[in-house]
Order: C-alpha cells, then sequence, then structure tokens
DNA sequence: GTCTATACCGTGATAGAC
DNA sequence: GTCTATCACGGTATAGAC
C-alpha cells in the first residue's frame, strides 16, 4: 500500500491499509499492532483516525455491500427476461467482486462475533433472497433446469462467483481481464463445463 | 455435541467440541475459555487432552485432508476417460466434504497464520493441483468446452464444491440426502443452469 | 481427570506531550 | 497528526492440590 497524494491518513486511506491486512491475516487475527506497523504509524495514531477497530470492518463492508446492492438497481436488473436478467446479476457481480475486491473479501468472511459482523450477515443474506426470487422467476419462465432446486441452484450459483475473491488478484491488463474471467463464470454457471 | 459413551474426554471427542466452536466463531476469535465452556471442564483441563490450541487445529485439518486425498486413490478416480474421473472426483468431493463437514469446513477458512495453518494451505494446493490435471486431461480428450482455460474452469468448479460448507447442514435423512446434493453439483457444474 | 490459582504477555483503547 | 507511556483486560499456558 502506498500514499497516493499526502503522506497523512484519511479514514479512507487508512481503511486501504486495514482492509488488505484484514484479509491477509483474518479480522480477528489481525491487532491493532498489525495495523499500525502496516499503516506506518502508532497504534494510538490510528484512534485518531478512527473510533477503532470496528469502525473499519463497519466501513469495509458497507463499501462491498453497497457495490452489490447497487447492481439490483440497474435497469438492465430489473425489466426484461428473468434468465437475462439473472445473467446480467451474475455477470455484474462477478465483476464488482473484482472491483471492490479486498471490501467483498471481507465482507465474504464475516462470522458473526461482533454487532457489525451481524449486520453485514444479515445485509448479505437480503442480497441472496433477491438473487434467488430471480432464480425462482426464471425456473417459472421455463428457462432453467427443473431438476435442481432453485435455492440449491442459487447457492451453487454464488458459490461459484464468491470463490472468485479466494484466488483473483488484479493484474496491470485492468478491465478486460475481469471481463474475461466474468464471461467464464457465466458461461460455466449456465451452460456447464462439458463440451 | 453431546458425549457419547463416557463423561470424560478423549483427544478425539475433545476435538468434535472444539471443531464446531472454531467454526462457529472462527479459530482466532475462538479462546481457550470459549472451548472450555462448549466442553463443560475447565481451561486447564483441556491442557490434559492436547497440547494446546493449535493441536486441535492439526488434528482436525488432518482429518479433512485425509478424506479427500482418500478420493483420488478409489480405482474410479485412477482410470477411465479424464471426464469420468473428473466427475467421480466431484461427486465424492461433495460427499466427503458434507461427510466431514465441520472438519473440510475449518480447512477451508485457514489463513496462514500458523505453521499448522501453512501446512494445511499447503496441501489443499496439492489437491487442488491433482484434480487441475485431470481437467487439463479431459480437455485434452475434447470433453470439456474449450473456450474456458482449465486452470480458471477448475478453480470455478471447486468455489462452486466448497460452497456447500456454508449452508449445507445434515438432517435426520441422512445419506440420501447428501446424494441428491452431490448429484446437483455434478449436473450444474457440468451441465449448468440453462434448461 | 479435573479443579483453582497464577504467571506472563499481547490486546484494544486512552491520556497528554509535542 | 503523531508520538510515548500507560491502563485494564483477556489471552495461552503451567503448577500443584484433590
Amino acid at each position: 500500500m502506498t500514499m497516493s497524494k499526502r503522506d497523512t491518513y484519511t479514514p479512507d486511506s487508512l481503511l486501504a491499509v486495514a482492509v488488505e491486512v484484514f484479509n491477509e491475516r483474518g479480522y480477528d487475527g489481525t491487532s491493532m499492532e498489525h495495523l499500525s506497523r502496516a499503516a506506518g504509524i502508532s497504534k494510538s495514531s490510528i484512534y485518531h483516525h478512527v473510533r477503532g477497530k470496528e469502525e473499519l470492518l463497519n466501513r469495509a463492508v458497507g463499501r462491498a455491500l453497497d457495490g452489490l446492492f447497487g447492481i439490483l438497481e440497474q435497469p438492465e436488473a430489473l425489466s426484461g427476461r428473468a434468465v437475462q436478467r439473472l445473467e446480467y446479476v451474475t455477470r455484474r457481480t462477478a465483476v464488482v467482486l473484482m472491483e471492490e475486491l479486498p471490501y467483498v473479501t471481507l465482507l465474504l468472511r464475516v462470522r458473526g462475533n461482533t454487532k457489525t459482523e451481524r449486520w453485514a450477515m444479515e445485509r448479505r443474506r437480503e442480497f441472496d433472497q433477491r438473487v434467488s426470487e430471480l432464480v425462482k422467476a426464471a425456473a417459472a419462465e421455463g428457462d432453467l433446469r427443473s431438476d435442481v432446486e432453485a435455492r440449491l441452484a442459487t447457492r451453487l450459483l454464488f458459490g461459484m462467483i464468491n470463490s472468485v475473491v479466494e484466488w483473483y488478484r488484479p493484474d496491470a491488463k485492468g478491465g478486460s481481464e475481469r471481463e474475461q474471467v466474468a464471461d467464464a463464470v457465466v458461461r460455466l454457471a449456465f451452460d456447464g463445463l462439458r463440451a
């Protein structure tokens, strides 16, 4: 993490550093000492910018959730044949996940030990719920296979998309690489591995 | 967690309790105090059965890894058309994951903070590697779609399978339910969501 | 095999100087 | 805005009685 403009921190630039460490060590495995070393300032200086460790978590997962819920408000997610909307949401979720990688990664890993974590899990469930309805609608329109239950299909679909955080690391190529990965996700999810 | 025979602990029965707590709170989020409360004995009594917290982690992930590598030694994984072997490994991985749910869940969540965790990650990569070779072989035999890279396909396939730990909870029905889930995983992975 | 008591250290967070 | 010094607490682990 390199500072971009000033060598003093804003809450947001500090957040960027903190989220990296959280993802490397896990939230619970990260101490304020770890954060202070990564940020290059003392523990107590961190408290000048944020109220504490949990506020950093809160800001991070909030940002991830904003990105995800933003998808559902796009016109392409709101009208048209359900299977098309589902395809759009699938692709965009994969892209947002890569664009906001560290924030979404953190969101997907919260366990529910604190109030913030439980709130994040709740909102995430809401998102899953909304997509699940899309899957049901597409099944009702006859565009999805009928031998796998909608709820189960949704879960496996998300499992595949979300797993991207386990290995994706952005490289110099930027957005084009992200579109390639998103394409692969959509192809495999809808049409499978088989030739 | 209920004790089955005696109301004294063996390392293994204690492990079963510990792994539940680890999965609920995360390994780093679990203190010996948490474990002692869940086991119904004092903190110091735990040290009579195991050397410490990390030994519990070690035993747990070892058990998960044994289950996974066992799949690759089955005759069905060793000979035949690659796509058939891949299908077998996919189904069995899903089943083992459900049979050994708490142990595999823990394995999939280690972050690499301790020696034990790094060893577990290493062995897990070996397993992924072995399956990746199967995917490559199946692609070379022309049985997998050629417009998605083998490495990427392997990762997404595993992402889908592994995500089962996020929601699967065993119920009274036992094995039949597991086979149903495994069937759904294989169907979606190989033939996709689309009707 | 389990307990109470305790050692010792790292934790999140605060006070107050510069 | 950053620092050093410090606090109260909870962490892992051990000693030794029963």
